[in-house]
DNA sequence: GTCGGTAGTTGAACACGTTCAAGAAAGGCG
DNA sequence: CGCCTTTCTTGAACGTGTTCAACTACCGAC
């Protein structure tokens, strides 16, 4: 009674100097081809036929068509991190930097905008690989966890003793929330997105300080039981 | 250049008492077969033929087999109104009427927990009629909102004025986040999205009370500035 | 009652994602 | 060079959601 009964082919890592260059094209003709006309018009067949190979030749190297869409997740997440690279050698403070990275998320994905909205759709199947939690995209998840470490490392920020460890994985948890609000976001080029991250930003530091105070001791104690419980 | 064309036929809503009886049975064996077989694995064949009607017949009623899961989505609205109204009858305090309709939602959302969680990647697309932000879902939407502002109003709590008129949609947002966490959670008979809700209705419960507090007339004035900046 | 129009119904046909048995190319080994 | 194994490639075939031109049932008006 379950859904979704288990991926029938984990497709084949290439072993040959061929394979990789095969896998390369086509790889790139789908990313090319996705933005060009989006998810759903992009057929596997065109993608084939664009590349110069047989439909089941895209099977080899990809599980399935929605397969192609974490090579553009895993391409996105270098994008990002380079440009928001000059930020973190730039600014020390925790706002800051903090809003560099989510900015700089925002300025490589707004190209793909809506190609990317339909991606979405996928990643937010639970049973997904391409769902953010799931244990395949542990590699990419922990890339950009470990980015919000670097925001937080390189900062001056003072921050609660506990609260610190903890810290990465809930920006990383406030990006994901950002990038459902990106999505969803239908004004002109996004602006919406931005307001939100100037918004939220200042919102986050404050209560990052505010997590050292008296009166909250209770409610961040509170909050950190209930991770700590969730977790498992 | 962008996804999803529009779409293409409206499906009608029955005129006469043969059409409704038609649509209904429909509508019955599709969702009878969801839960039995999930969601991807129920063909539309199928469907149509279990009811005794062709194909195409289906789509005369039903736009897409997405829009039968509007179907789900509806009743099941139906059902957690029911499923809370003891509780909302019996307590008083806020922290128990939120949890008791929280815990309502899942009560009447587990036994399809399967199947749900296929439904909520295509709620999940923003393009998606199904989408609960889309203007399409609004009426339910409104619905669910409404719901948690009667676990407002019937409550004795005490609520800073600027928050007060936020808060149902507010706590409904928080309500999404418990579906989602609810759709990724697969821990048996989703234990975890039971503690999720013990641990976070007093988290809100507590906030809701410190927002009137002084310390933080800045925070919250903040985040209500955002609200309305993003609300547009 | 018959006629005309609306509402409802049909199933073959289409395009798509995906599979798979068959074969071609490449590489290693004597 | 010839042989075997692995890697890669092919395209026809399957099952799916969806469409649509043709058809039938119903109902009100005359």
């Amino acid at each position: 009674m379950t859904e979704q009964p288990a991926p029938t082919t984990t497709a084949g890592e290439p072993a040959t100097a061929r394979g990789e260059q095969t896998r390369q094209l086509i790889r790139n003709t789908a990313l090319r081809l996705f933005r060009e006309r989006g998810y759903a018009q992009t057929t596997m067949r065109a993608i084939a036929q664009e590349a110069g190979v047989a439909v089941g030749n895209a099977y080899y190297y990809f599980g399935s068509k929605d397969h192609l869409i974490q090579e553009f997740y895993a391409q996105s997440q270098v994008e990002i991190r380079a440009a928001a690279q000059p930020v973190l050698d730039r600014e020390e403070a925790f706002g800051a930097r903090l809003a560099g990275v989510l900015h700089a998320g925002i300025d490589v994905l707004t190209p793909s905008h809506d190609f990317a909205a339909t991606f979405f759709k996928t990643a937010a199947e639970p049973t997904s690989p391409l769902s953010p939690f799931s244990a395949e995209s542990s590699a990419p998840r922990q890339a950009a966890i470990d980015l919000f470490a670097e925001v937080l490392t390189g900062s001056t920020a003072k921050v609660d003793a506990e609260l610190r460890p903890q810290l990465p994985e809930l920006l990383w948890l406030a990006y994901m929330g950002v990038v459902l609000y990106w999505v969803h976001d239908r004004s002109a080029g996004q602006v919406k997105t931005r307001q939100l991250i100037d918004g939220v930003v200042p919102l986050i530091d404050r209560l990052v300080a505010l997590s050292r105070l008296r009166v909250l001791r209770p409610v961040t104690r509170q909050v950190f039981d209930l991770i700590r419980t969730l977790r498992h």
